[in-house]
This record gives structure tokens, C-alpha cells and sequence, in this order.
DNA sequence: CGTCCTATTGAAATTCTTCAACACTCGTGG
DNA sequence: CCACGAGTGTTGAAGAATTTCAATAGGACG
């Protein structure tokens, strides 16, 4: 039997729904038999949020957990006078929900536009009863997504604001486009957040990040097009930057 | 068969090192049945870690796991210059490790003197790949400390000092004393962090942690005595200290 | 062409840090 | 018993980094 009729085979007991999604591969429904897929594909929905839009809020019961197919989400939190900070950002093929709870202490938004696939809580928790490698799926992504938001806690509480900036579009330049080797070339990317977005990310002001996207400009690690497209010329320049902002 | 005759003999299938332990309730060995604890305990070692010593290094490779059975523990990331954050405390009985990776990117310190019961890597993988609530119990605790380090990311991001260091005193008063009604009565602890610690944490200098509590203190809000021996009156005045720094 | 949204830049104000001096406690050893 | 030094914490004054306030510019869209 070639290779090529294996895997077709095997594809046929895939969803079609399925069939090209990331989830299925790196995202949490990897962990799944062809059975349990097509069981959980047929509680699932897929739909597109417009920039800006709320996918889940803070505080409230929410019945639905997601994937993320494509796009930014961003977590927030928002306190009483006005004052936000991002803390996380997610990307496909993440897990977007609070397993074990019904409610998120922060917000969900599109960052860009996003396609999700949606499921009931109880379906998910019905599965992860019977495939514990399921379960161990989500532990890893929450492990994953603590060790980032420890990061992010170092970038908060210690770094100056150039190295805050200089680490955001570090963090952007390595999450948008995965499949970038450790080569020397140049890298390019649009970003996903407006200044606004990506002040509340790094507890800065909307003024104090454009004037350290200009500095970084000017020390030449990063050239900027259109305020959205953003080159990195050398990525290990713009790494050292994230540490050591005056030399 | 009365409630105490069942209670001795559900005891006395309890491994004798276990019967008193924390971690046996609110820890991951809840998880546990007698048959598994006494496994378990086959292979753990208890022992005690003086003020500020190292108990995980960043980095490197360690091959055991441990419950906190009493103490603090700060978890911290330093930079290659000197500056240091502290990304997480854990208090008895949380489970101290990263599961599925040789490596932490932080290193785990004493605080205060801290106990422990320690147990090979491999007897905690052996047991979860047997026992699904336990990766459970590991997947609860992982997901508080997310949503204790996302909280954490909103009091660096976008909090003044004075709100810090409330927000610092708030959080050890409402952790130190997990038993602590919804009362109105003033509560007492000893601070288990000295004011580098707390800097660190809050990402601020000594200094500035110093002035903002003679600041609260001058309000009113905590009374401090030996410099350790924290004192709050009115728990509810300090939580909205935590959000409102100037009036 | 006007309006809204986004981003940039400058100058003044504020917060926090840095540098420096001093106070307190505790243990050690003369 | 006291002196000494290390470790810890407080306070003041000057300096630096970031925010706030204010003005301007460009692009998208009706």
C-alpha cells in the first residue's frame, strides 16, 4: 500500500470539517481518535469575529469553549476607572476558555479579525472524561501560557520601556509566523495590535510606545511601513535589545 | 460501625508519614488512593530548607518534585545584568515543579525556612499515567497560578506604587491565613518576605517599597510593628487602596 | 471635503529611582 | 559588657524616566 492511499484512508475518517484545520494537528483536538472527532465535530460551529469584537467576557457564564483558526485574540483586564491591561495574547491554534469554570476573570477580544471553532462545555468536559489525553492536551497549553505570562511579569515589573517595545515585537517577529527557522534573513510582519493595544500590553502609554518604536527605528532594528509593517533586519540585535536598552 | 471506628480504619491505610499532611487534602495527593500514597510515599523524602536557599535552580536539569508542607516560596527570573522579578509565591501545599520538562526558567528559593516532601519525576509520571485525577489536580493548580500571575501582570502593568504594595500587603494578608472568615475583625500576619523581596516582586526599588508603606501606615491603613508584623484594621479600606491610590 | 481613527512629536508635570546618610537589631568576639 | 560589622529598613534630595496635556498629520470612508 503506498503512502499516499494510507493516508487517505485515514483522512476519510476525519471530519471533513476537520480536515485542514491546525487544531487537529498542534491545537487540542490532536489529541482525539477519528471517533471522538467525529463526535465532537458534530457539536461544533465555526465562525468569524470582527476586530474589536468581544468573544468572551470577563465575569459572566459562559456556556462555550473555542479554538482559534486564525487571527490575534487578546485577554484583558480592565479596572474600575478605566485603567487595561492585556494579559495574554493568543493565536491559532490555541484553546480559548477557562476549563473547569464557567467564568474568565479577564475579557476575550478580537485583535484582528478571528475564526473560531465553537463547542459546548459540556461536550468538552464529556470527552476529557473518557480521553485523559485530552486533558493532558489543556494542561500543556496552560503551562505553556503560564511560563509566557511569567515572562511577561519579568518584561512588566523590570524592563525599560525600549525593552519593553524591542520585546513585543520580538514576541510578535517568533509567534506570527512559526515556521521561521533560526536563519540570519530578515524578517517581516504586520503587526496585530494598534499602539493603543500594544500599550496596554506592555503598561505603557499610547506616547510612550510610538516614541520608542521611533528610537528603535532610528538605532535602525526595526524599519517600519505603513505603522503596521514592521521589518526586523537582524533578529539577534533586536533580542539583545530586549535586555540591554542603553548601552 | 460508628464515624469514628471508619475514620481509624480508613487512617490506618493512610501511610503513616501522610496522615498529617496538608497535601493529603488541599494537594495533589488528594488525587490519591491509600493504595497510591502509600506507593507514593515509598519514594518521598521529607526536609527542611533554610531562608533563602535555592530549591529548584533556573535552567538546569532536576529529576525530583515536592509539595510545599510549610513556608514561602518565591519563584523568580533574573536578568543577565542583575535585575530580578519574582513571577510567583506558593504557599503549603502547592506542588513545586514544572510537570512534563527537566527544566524550570526560574529558579524556586526559600523565602522563610520551608519544609518539603520531595519524590522522583518518575514516580509522579508513572502515577499519572495510571491515575488521571491526579494530571487533574496538577491542571487545577496550574490553571490558580495562571490566574494568579494574570492578575499579578495588572498590578505591574498599571498600578501605582502606593497601590502596589497594597495590593502586595492585600494579597499576603488574604494567602498567609487561608482560614480567615469574611470577618471585619483586624487580622495580623508576619510579612514572609523582606522589602528586597517585596521590591522584586512588585517591581519597584527598597526604597520606594519603604516610603509606600509609611504611606499607608500615615493613612491609617496597616500598622507595622518590628517591621514585620503587619497589622490591618479594615481589610475592605486596604482592597480599595488596592485600585485607588490618589483620592 | 470634512470627520473619525490612528499615530507622532513637543513641552511641562509627575512618579519613581538613584545616591547618600542614618537608624535599628543581632550575633560575635575582644 | 561593650564594640564592631553585617544585614535590614527608613528618609531626604537630586535626577531620570515616563506620563500628561496639547498640537499636528495622514489615511480611510462617506
Amino acid at each position: 500500500m503506498s503512502k499516499i492511499a494510507r493516508l487517505d484512508i485515514h483522512n476519510s475518517q476525519i471530519p471533513v470539517i476537520c480536515r485542514a484545520c491546525e487544531a487537529r494537528h498542534k491545537g487540542i483536538c490532536g489529541a482525539l481518535s477519528p471517533d471522538e472527532l467525529t463526535y465532537l465535530s458534530k457539536h461544533t460551529s465555526k465562525y468569524e469575529i470582527g476586530r474589536e469584537h468581544e468573544i468572551v467576557p470577563a465575569g459572566e457564564d459562559v456556556s462555550t469553549y473555542s479554538n482559534i483558526l486564525s487571527g490575534v485574540v487578546r485577554l484583558s483586564k480592565l479596572m474600575a476607572d478605566g485603567r487595561q491591561q492585556i494579559v495574554g495574547l493568543q493565536f491559532a491554534p490555541d484553546f480559548l476558555g477557562r476549563p473547569f469554570r464557567r467564568t474568565n476573570d479577564y475579557t476575550a477580544e478580537a485583535a484582528t479579525d478571528v475564526r473560531v471553532c465553537s463547542f459546548p462545555r459540556s461536550v468538552l468536559e464529556e470527552i476529557i472524561a473518557r480521553v485523559p489525553a485530552l486533558e493532558h492536551r489543556l494542561h500543556e497549553q496552560t503551562l505553556k501560557e503560564l511560563d509566557e505570562a511569567r515572562d511577561w511579569m519579568l518584561t512588566l515589573g523590570r524592563k525599560s520601556a525600549e525593552e519593553k517595545v524591542a520585546s513585543f515585537l520580538y514576541l510578535i517577529a517568533t509567534h506570527i509566523n512559526p515556521e521561521r527557522g533560526e536563519t540570519d534573513e530578515p524578517v517581516t510582519f504586520e503587526l496585530p495590535l494598534k499602539r493603543a493595544d500594544i500599550a496596554d500590553f506592555l503598561g505603557l502609554t499610547i506616547e510612550t510606545v510610538s516614541r520608542q518604536i521611533t528610537r528603535l527605528r532610528k538605532r535602525g532594528l526595526i524599519h517600519v511601513e505603513h505603522n503596521r509593517d514592521v521589518t526586523v533586519p537582524d533578529m539577534e540585535a533586536l533580542h539583545e535589545a530586549c535586555e540591554t536598552a542603553r548601552d
